[in-house]
DNA sequence: CTCATTGTTATGGTTCTTCTATAACAGTTT
DNA sequence: AAACTGTTATAGAAGAACCATAACAATGAG
């Protein structure tokens, strides 16, 4: 279990929290069944708040990879195994991407557009805007 | 051209007209040598304070995608060509995330993570923290 | 049952980012 | 010369992030 943060980054910390786990699945270090450790003990340890932490938590829960439950604490859920999975292909397009002179921001920021090019749920309260 | 962003999102405007601009030259809408659209236009256009815009465009200009001078606008540079070579790759990355029940957001966030897991630069601020 | 542990919820406050608005400035092109 | 471009400056409003503190409720160990 290796959770690391940069306050002086630009990223949310409770972003990086969460992106820091996800990797411990992607490496299998975290596996189906394993526990993370208390959100008070990481946050104490971390010299970060509580609520920082679990805000990063329930990311991950929304996400489908942790259950979490009062007294229990968070369990890693089988579908994290998918992340470990990728984590080779995503490696190797990141090997490509380097080698192109392509920052890992730029490589995600595309991943995260490429994928939600499909059309936008209905029903929003100010409706997306377009222009040609 | 076509610049897509939705108000209500929880991604910042300016990174999701990067994203959207991203998008045009992965699928190679906007190739080496083309203008983008002037920022004051898109803005008007768009219903966006022409700093959001021009946020964005600076954004791309950090990763190299674009060159901007005053008078002239922002151009699309060669090291765009690289986002089209990536685009089918991409793609089938993501076909495979969606099939294992994961999100474009988690996915994006693993992708940065995955990559950005070597040591740190030197000369932090604050320095990075960890938790074991 | 008792009790320590854990996530959950609530409240309030500070700081930082984002977005907007307006204006002037300085290169570039026509 | 004039229209167009990004650049810089200033200032304000709104929201997100983060922190601090406290109480609450489910779980598991003893």
């Amino acid at each position: 279990m290796l959770i690391r943060i940069d306050p002086g980054s630009d990223v949310a910390l409770f972003a990086q929290v969460a992106a820091s786990l996800r990797g411990e699945m992607a490496q299998g270090r975290l596996r189906p069944g394993d526990r993370l450790p208390a959100a008070r003990e990481v946050g104490t340890s971390l010299g970060v708040n509580l609520h920082t932490v679990l805000r990063a938590y329930q990311d991950l829960r929304d996400e489908g990879l942790v259950d979490m439950r009062r007294g229990r604490g968070a369990v890693v859920t089988p579908r994290a195994a998918a992340l470990s999975d990728l984590r080779a292909e995503i490696l190797a397009l990141g090997d490509r991407a380097r080698a192109l002179g392509m920052t890992a921001d730029t490589l995600a920021s595309l991943v995260r557009d490429s994928l939600s090019d499909g059309q936008p749920g209905t029903g929003w309260p100010e409706g997306p805007r377009e222009q040609v």
